[in-house]
DNA sequence: CTGAAAGCGCTTACAG
DNA sequence: CTGAAAGCGCTTACAG
């Protein structure tokens, strides 16, 4: 293949594909360690020299082996990054500024989906390659990912879980979710809202019973059960579209009677899907119901009312782990590992207002 | 702070942190050639033996030096992606898909951002890493993708371009948009559009050009011309938030007479944007005017009337840029650069419908 | 400037 | 099973 593609330019002299620095100094007619020295920028050479090397670096485009210096002990300059996905928006805004921090650092970065069971593999892998440093963005299998931990520290390999909370011995950066959702229902309590319905704030996950945490503590402050004023018909539907999961949620509620006033949904999607699903019954938000999502997302936007949200502050979250893994990676990290949580930011639009009067009741 | 990590647990003798099979032999009390064979899995060992390195691997999470078996030859088995950013949608589902298919036959991810006149050195660091093969996603600045095209095939190594269509050299899988754009107008023509808004459709690149080479061959074929039937308020407004823009270049409209009564826009969020202003303005969709997006993203589902769109079809994007990467890359590949194009599939929804009657004119 | 040598971590072929 | 050796591609210290 190399052959045909150097054919291609007749005009000039076949270019040979050259892969190493012996290879190199017989085409450019010097000695090993002369090029070497003008490869590092080392003093006391001759420009006509520099000049000679440079020009056949130009023409030849051959490239230092990377495993050669890597061997000698160069650092590799990489991060390996453990994502859950790369579907979930905000996870790619977080890979893609914890991304754009360490480049400008000079690192580069090794992407690989962790699936259930494969987090092994994958981190070996980094390993072999001699990684800089492990960053796991996501939620994973919480047993799978404190042996992945565990495996890091005794190779003494600076990581960071971004999101996860409660993976024991790693430094962590994590959204607040109970607070987001205390602050969110505390906005909707202040509005009048007495009742609540979730919608697809289900599960066992630590993220969604921090959130539930979070909201039976703003009920709390009011006198408010969770039990008692909140609903939630999540069993009754399966997720798989986020938008149609909040839609056929939402028609459930549409025709009970003491429908809730005011919706709390797992993210924006759901809320928005949830949102039209309410205006195509004839209820009007904020009129007659509210409703709010989660991540604040640029969708947000988009419907009418526009959605009001918990934005995730994203960059925040990329600065924070920027830091705490450079800080690592450079060996000034704090001796024992810290769970940094990011304050959550309440967005309040024109989708929540203040509950109708109590005329139903 | 590898001392510190093995100091947590003081219910075990400490592990070292083990770099190289010499050191590792010692630990395990065996000759380095004993551990390489029990690490390649090669016969002639007692089981006791490789039980005995297994469970020292274990304890010391020691792990063979990648870049040793890479300076033996060992390919690196590592795709490098260029990224125009990753803050696009289809182009995050393109490398996601991407990645999935290679790594199911073994393959691991490199993936840098490529600003203008960065594109450089992040090439020859993938080069100099020795990586399989390069894939670029989006769209860059030509003449400096075509040097870096050059430089690849200098190098011997595999690469493949998508989404940008006139890259000379490189084998090429485009969306053909003209297409597209062709069966979207020719759909609105159908149900009776004779006056089109375009939103968003500027500029001189290429991906833009040909749609709108795809809208006057959709026209022509009707006896109209491009000049006539379309109209455009680009110019006036600043391209910031898409959603935003949208909506911004719908309003420039919604005042005119001789107002177009179909609209197509760049993509689905200022197809969206606008459909919202025009609603907000009380111009019904689609009784009024008829508006559509391009890519077929989840969000088309959002607005209501759902909006009509133009599919990139990703799925078979991904497939084909797998095969030919995969062609390549075991040396089975076509001599020259081949340009696949992928057919678009329109996907009409509420959002376009039959041209109002001409009572206005 | 040249040239020979050492060593990074690995595998492999060879003699014991 | 052990042990010594060669070689992948590189840089560096050294003598010329």
């Amino acid at each position: 293949m190399s052959k045909s593609a150097s054919q291609k330019r007749p005009d000039r002299a076949p270019v040979p594909v050259i892969r190493s620095t012996a290879e190199f100094a017989r085409y450019v007619g010097l000695a090993r360690t002369t090029v070497s020295r003008v490869l590092n920028a080392q003093p006391g050479l001759r420009p006509k020299t520099i000049a000679r090397v440079q020009q056949a670096m130009e023409r030849t485009g051959f490239t230092p082996n990377a495993h050669a210096l890597h061997l000698r002990g160069k650092r590799t300059a990489t991060i390996g990054f453990c994502m859950e996905n790369l579907l979930t928006p905000t996870a790619v805004l977080k890979v893609a500024g914890l991304q754009h921090r360490l480049r400008e650092r000079g690192y580069a970065s090794l992407i690989e989906i962790l699936e259930p069971g494969g987090s092994r593999r994958v981190i070996r892998h980094f390993l072999s390659l001699r990684v800089d440093a492990v960053v796991f963005i996501g939620h994973f299998v919480e047993d799978e990912i404190a042996l992945r931990i565990r495996e890091l520290r005794t190779n003494a390999t600076p990581h960071l879980v971004i999101d996860q909370i409660g993976i024991s011995g790693a430094d962590t950066v994590a959204l607040d979710r109970s607070r987001g959702m205390r602050e969110l229902v505390s906005h909707l309590l202040t509005l009048g809202h007495r009742t609540y319905g979730l919608l697809g704030i289900t599960g066992p996950m630590r993220a969604v019973r921090d959130r539930l945490v979070g909201i039976e503590a703003a009920l709390g402050s009011r006198g408010l059960t969770f039990a008692g004023a909140t609903r939630s018909l999540d069993s009754l539907h399966a997720r798989d579209n986020d938008f149609e999961y909040g839609r056929a949620l939402a028609r459930g509620f549409v025709e009970e009677r003491d429908r809730p006033t005011a919706f709390v949904a797992l993210n924006d999607e759901i809320a928005i899907g949830a949102l039209q699903a309410l205006q195509e019954a004839g209820v009007r938000v904020p009129q007659d119901v509210s409703v709010a999502g989660f991540n604040n997302q640029d969708i947000c936007l988009m419907p009418t009312p526009r959605l009001t949200s918990v934005d995730q502050q994203i960059q925040q979250t990329v600065d924070t782990a920027a830091n705490l893994l450079l800080a690592q990676i450079e060996g000034v990290a704090s001796p024992s590992p810290l769970v940094h949580m990011i304050e959550p930011l309440l967005v309040a639009r024109e989708s929540t207002g203040p509950a109708p009067s109590r005329s139903r009741r």
